[in-house]
DNA sequence: CGCCGAGTTGATCAGGCTCAACAAATGTGG
DNA sequence: CCACATTTGTTGAGCCTGATCAACTCGGCG
């Protein structure tokens, strides 16, 4: 591939030379920190992924409260309801400097009716979004929101992590805010829970990104309750299984 | 369609002759209420849709709460993982007598290399589940109980409901539990809350079935706050935008 | 160096979960 | 067809998590 070594999901399983011509059709466009990738509501014009970089797709309630729906990595499709002549239904938010490639929708249905293997794929990173938002569902439904903010980290490092000497680093700012939108609690809710951590050296913070000293001790957060009592609460939601 | 009056997602916009020849390839199988059409972990080798019927796709917790991700209509695709060889994520129960389509994966899977229509009629439900669940996790990130279970019953109307002369009803059993797991709360808080309702003739039983005499009542629910005070809560959630 | 947005932290309070006991409805057997 | 068993729904009391409100601190940037 003439590009960065990320892999593109959407182009998996075809010939490199198919990919080739695919790759060389994309618009090419850099994003800067901050930047509006799509806006929701806008007709969706074209199917994008990332070649580089990080974005969180964020959809704001009437009230004014914000959920973020996901971070995309690169390589990952967004933008898909393009292919159905809809609408963006988030904003998409850089969060860092990206290169972005994008395809007229048009051009991949066409491109679709050529090679399937690429609506495969389509509905390879569909699925699982769709997995993911299950087990977000599950945890909003269930869990107290130490272990969300848990999860939720933990997904970071498994996604964006990077190994540094100082433990695993997300390579780009999360606020507070940013955390409590994810995992539907509050800015002071998150702070106090995460400043328990960062006082037990389990997650620092340097130069507006997030860093995690000793991630087995975050995972360890899900099964042990960290510290108060040992009984265990919301035990009796369902009393007899079917 | 030599079938029921339904439309199957699946073939639209094929030619009826191979919309016809697919329908014809399809296992039938009659499902009866409360037995799994096909079981979480279990590795999934068909694509399934419902020609009449209504099933549910239910996940358990490790803790033995449960979460019903989805109530399938007749038309419907679920059970779409079958695609990518990959493990169904739920359960999928029968809520009523079904009858129900299968089609092995691997005979899908030629099938979309030929007529890639398919494959874009499976994106556009995959699309649309989608939507559904971010705005489920937007709903339980922000709303509460009361709003959330107007919103849950909204929905089984509009797929669902049936006009009788009582108002529209819901043609399958569902409990207080069902809801509670639809909307991530639990049974007593459920109760209290329709019960409300009944005693203002919005909602009543019948037989099992749920029927909405005055469907604007519930969705009203959705702008004024019923009862208590004017005071509006979870206001405050975000200072400025953006 | 002072400003400003982000984060910290305390105090307060309530939505809704838990526990528990009772009532109603559905199903079963005599 | 009625009595009992089993499941489902109702309702009360109490409490806890986490939201809200608010004041203050910190850290980065002009």
């Amino acid at each position: 591939m003439s590009d960065d070594a990320i892999t593109i999901g959407l182009l998996q399983g075809l010939e490199p030379s198919v990919a080739e011509d695919l790759l060389g059709q994309a618009q090419r466009r850099i994003v800067h920190a901050d930047e509006l990738l799509f806006t929701a509501g806008h007709p969706a014009r074209a199917v994008h992924v990332l070649a580089s970089g990080a974005a969180k797709l964020v959809q704001a309630t009437p009230s004014g409260a914000q959920v973020i729906v996901k971070y995309v990595r690169p390589g990952e499709v967004f933008g898909s309801p393009a292919l159905l002549d809809k609408f963006y239904p988030t904003n998409a938010v850089a969060v860092i400097e990206c290169v972005e490639l994008q395809w007229p929708s048009q051009y991949v249905r066409t491109f679709i009716d050529r090679y399937p293997q690429v609506a495969l794929n389509v509905i390879g990173d569909l699925e699982a979004r769709l997995r993911e938002m299950e087990g977000r569902l599950r945890d909003l439904s269930n869990e107290p929101v130490e272990h969300r903010l848990a999860r939720a980290i933990l997904k970071l490092i498994d996604v964006f992590g990077l190994q540094t000497d100082e433990g695993v680093e997300i390579p780009f700012p999360v606020s507070r805010q940013d955390l409590a939108d994810l995992i539907g609690s509050t800015l002071p809710t998150v702070s106090r829970t995460l400043r328990a951590w960062e006082t037990q050296r389990q997650i620092k913070r340097s130069r507006r990104r997030l860093v995690i000293a000793d991630v087995e001790a975050v995972a360890k957060v899900l099964y042990q309750d960290t510290a108060s009592g040992p009984k265990s609460r919301r035990s009796h939601r369902r009393s007899a299984g079917r």
